[in-house]
DNA sequence: TAACACGGTTGACTTGGATCAAGCGAAGAC
DNA sequence: GTCTTCGCTTGATCCAAGTCAACCGTGTTA
């Protein structure tokens, strides 16, 4: 390696992707590691990918290899059956994994397309293994991310199972929320970065019910409502009408 | 330690809990590990534990500690609202895991009841996180178990999401036999260990719903149902049905 | 042996969300 | 600057599944 001088070093370590001065390390793979246990997560998540918006992280079928974590953009993933059906079964911000699926089979079982221009990490699955086998802590949290996602599955077929459209709706705006907030963005204001028809699918309805649900949530003046920029202004209330209408 | 004769320790041997002589390894954690490797996860999986008909093996809220592998009988896990909705979000039979939506956040999130009187190892988490660490099969094959689990669990949504009801009953059949089939039991007839409310449950359908779905099944000659006997004549039928009917 | 409880089946009716259809507004293409 | 496209909204109608209710069979209790 040829001798560098240290501002050079710093210039590199800003420049190349490195978790330990990624902004979103408190919400993504490296929580609760050490400072040197995370230079030697940062060697192993050496490259970047730029994904435009509507092309393919990765598609069903394709061999897996590595899981992203997203670091800029928004991803949806989508599972489809023969016949042609599809549905959503997830979006994905910055901060979060994209990919586990793949590790059971070697194959990915569903599609991961960007919503908007993004960014993504990707990291080597094979080597992960190898460093978590050494450093206990990302061992466990990767655990506990895997185990979160279970978690997150459970609720969308509780949603699905039991609940009726506009508990199903008034769910995914909170879940929304809160993860925007946990980002350090607006929890009241946000763009949403998917058509109603995507919102439809994850939810398991149809565009025109969508549509109906968020007129009616403006009139009730939970939210208001233009195109795709949303402004929360009853939180409380969006919680009461999710938690007391039986089906 | 005491001294003991040669009977004696095949004698405990074949007493105590052991992987080793399970005749669930091929499906259960054990899966890809050599016979070295197989004797370290014996220490490990030491404990077993019988639930009684109706019982709860864990509750939502409850500590986590342990995973469970089942070891004979089945199972059910569900979830609840405050409002007192609930969703059966899986059934689980010999050689399948239990308890890893524990591990996100060391606090169970569902319940898990045994449908029949059943008995399971008990894997103390931390423990098969440190072997794991030593046994790089064990490692990959626990990821992929994990995944595995993610994956079905993306089956679910999207049967939720966008099936009607009698391609749900159909798929649940076909899901049922798959997995009897895999443990060497007929696939195509069997009892169903749940009632048409827990299935509904399940399947996001009311109990009634399931009931005229079997009925139809077998007014067409797909399966011969009595209560919870359940014959399959026609698999590729049931396929078909799951297949070619649009939402 | 009666009676009770529980799970399951079936019928009649209701309804939430799907379907079909028309129209509108914003954004990108030419 | 106009045209086209795409996403969204809204109305009218329809239907799959939910609801309510009666009844049946089996297994358990008194």
């Amino acid at each position: 390696m040829p001798p560098q001088t240290a501002v050079q070093e710093v210039l590199l370590s800003v420049l190349k992707t490195a978790c330990s001065n990624c902004n979103l390390r408190e919400l993504c793979l490296p929580v609760g590691l050490t400072v040197d246990e995370m230079q030697r997560l940062d060697d192993l998540v050496s490259t970047r990918r730029r994904v435009k918006r509507g092309d393919h992280l990765y598609r069903a079928g394709q061999g897996f290899d590595s899981i992203y974590a997203v670091r800029s953009g928004f991803f949806k993933t989508d599972v489809l059956l023969e016949d042609g059906r599809d549905q959503v079964t997830g979006f994905q911000m910055a901060g979060e994994l994209l990919g586990l699926d793949g590790i059971s089979t070697e194959h990915h079982t569903c599609n991961a397309i960007a919503l908007e221009d993004s960014e993504v990490c990707s990291i080597p699955f094979s080597r992960l293994e190898g460093l978590s086998r050494e450093i206990h802590n990302l061992q466990h949290h990767f655990h506990k991310v895997m185990s979160r996602e279970i978690v997150r599955d459970h609720g969308v077929m509780m949603l699905l199972g039991t609940m009726r459209a506009e508990e199903r709706l008034a769910a995914f705006l909170l879940n929304l929320s809160q993860r925007f907030t946990s980002r350090g963005f607006s929890h009241s204001e946000f763009y949403l970065r998917m058509t109603r028809e995507e919102i439809g699918s994850y939810l398991g309805l149809k565009l025109e019910t969508v549509s109906r649900a968020f007129s009616r949530f403006q009139e009730e003046g939970f939210i208001a409502v233009q195109q795709k920029h949303i402004r929360i202004l009853d939180i409380p209330g969006l919680k009461r009408l999710m938690n007391h209408q039986a089906k």
